[in-house]
DNA sequence: CGAATAGTGTCTCTTAGACAATATATA
DNA sequence: TATATATTGTCTAAGAGACACTATTCG
């Protein structure tokens, strides 16, 4: 067991409520596809009413990507995410009800998932997003022009981060539902990367990573095209570990 | 930052505990360089005394840079650095003495501002590291077999992570003193990357990120070598752009 | 001069990018 | 057949890797 002298350490030192907050992206469907991230109406803030990003306070004994899920099952509705930790937000400062620490975590979700909920409950939506990385921008409904608290800022690391994953592999976060076709992988790393890709060189790319079925289109203009599976069906992340404690 | 909540949500719930802990990696000067990470001592482990990764808790009103920076300070004497986080450690069961959240953060420090101090401190050492990424481990002194808590992990996420950033650019962490030679820079990269390079190669691939001086090296054996300094000085971004020139 | 290290020339192989030809479906 | 999309062939340029040659110092 711990010493004395350790356990004290646990309740001499003020400790900082702890809070999550998650970008949760999708790719919705269209002319031509893009990025979007899903959106929760908040009340209290100082502007008033406005749309933010889902986020809650850490429950104890709870992980992270289980508040995560949490805030999304009961803010959204959603399910069946696998939340991945970005940045901690720590500035002392953030926030004027006191000392706060914020896990930003980052999420893909398919589009028909958040549709389905969608039209039945006004206090969430998808927002479009212009650029990734540092320019990446969402456009907000009702006229509000920014997202708040760093919010805005949560937004670009998770595209920054999603954008660099699309870059590798094809689809590494199973936005598109299996078998698909080169045009549609393609499409959804073009919303993602922000930017057209060339459909041989990137066919040619992908291709060693994809697994031809057997089937083709059928009943749509043109020449039919090949339906292919994820090569790579698992094990594709950097880290995301757990663990232990402190001297 | 987090959530629509009330005033009253900032004391309804229970706080964690938050801490940091900290992997300081250098490179140690030898005939062949080498990674190696700075250990303090820790004295109320279950084990008895070991040897473990500075870490602490955070004070209230301190961002986690600044503990990182004052637990350096305090139990190694080193200050100058500038801690990456990495990732957050939640297992609620992860500490026995109660719920503790920790921050694990990544930074270098130049082999000679470990050594200065270290002389004069015997509860700071550095250990060679051996590997990198999920390979590596420490090799520590008086027999100690491994490193307590989640230290193993934060050294494998550390080292890889330096190794990612190194395959980039040259010394971006800055572990050389400017101006340096093409070997000296290739030894610091050979010691981070944990594999040998090729000099022909890798000066290829430097050159359009160095500046040469005007002076060479002289006194050594061979022909002088020509000095260098760091062009990209800050500033870093992965971009890659598209298209190509016309004729 | 000989040893030792620095720096360059050059060849091969791989790959991204671009353009264009060919293949196969629907209307 | 006309049209639309899928798929492949091929050329070019850039870059990594490997090998070997030249350059310049010290003793």
């Amino acid at each position: 067991m711990a010493s004395s002298s350790t356990q004290t350490d646990l309740q001499r030192y003020p400790r900082p409520s702890l809070a999550i907050d998650v970008a949760l992206l999708t790719v919705v469907p269209g002319y031509r596809p893009h990025l979007g991230v899903v959106l929760v109406r908040h009340r209290n803030g100082d502007g008033g009413p406005g749309w933010c990003l889902p986020g809650t306070f850490v429950h104890e004994g709870e992980r992270l990507a289980d508040a995560v899920r949490r805030v999304l099952r009961d803010k959204a509705g959603l399910s069946g995410v696998d939340p991945r930790q970005l940045h901690v937000f720590d500035d002392p400062a953030r926030d004027p009800r006191g000392w706060v620490v914020t896990v930003a975590h980052a999420d893909t979700i398919r589009a028909e998932d958040v549709d389905t909920h969608r039209s039945s409950d006004h206090d969430v939506t998808v927002a479009p997003v212009e650029g990734t990385g540092a320019s990446a921008r969402a456009q907000l409904p009702d006229r509000q022009r920014t997202l708040p608290y760093d919010h805005a800022e949560i937004l670009s690391v998770a595209t920054e981060d999603l954008r660099r994953r699309y870059a590798e592999a094809p689809d590494p976060a199973g936005l598109l539902p299996e078998p698909f076709t080169l045009l549609q992988l393609r499409q959804v790393h073009e919303a993602v990367g922000g930017r057209p890709l060339q459909k041989d060189t990137f066919r040619r790319r992908m291709e060693p990573h994809l697994i031809a079925t057997d089937d083709r289109t059928t009943g749509t203009t043109g020449r039919p095209a090949q339906l292919f599976r994820r090569a790579d069906s698992r094990a594709q992340s950097p880290e995301a570990p757990e663990g232990r404690a402190q001297p």
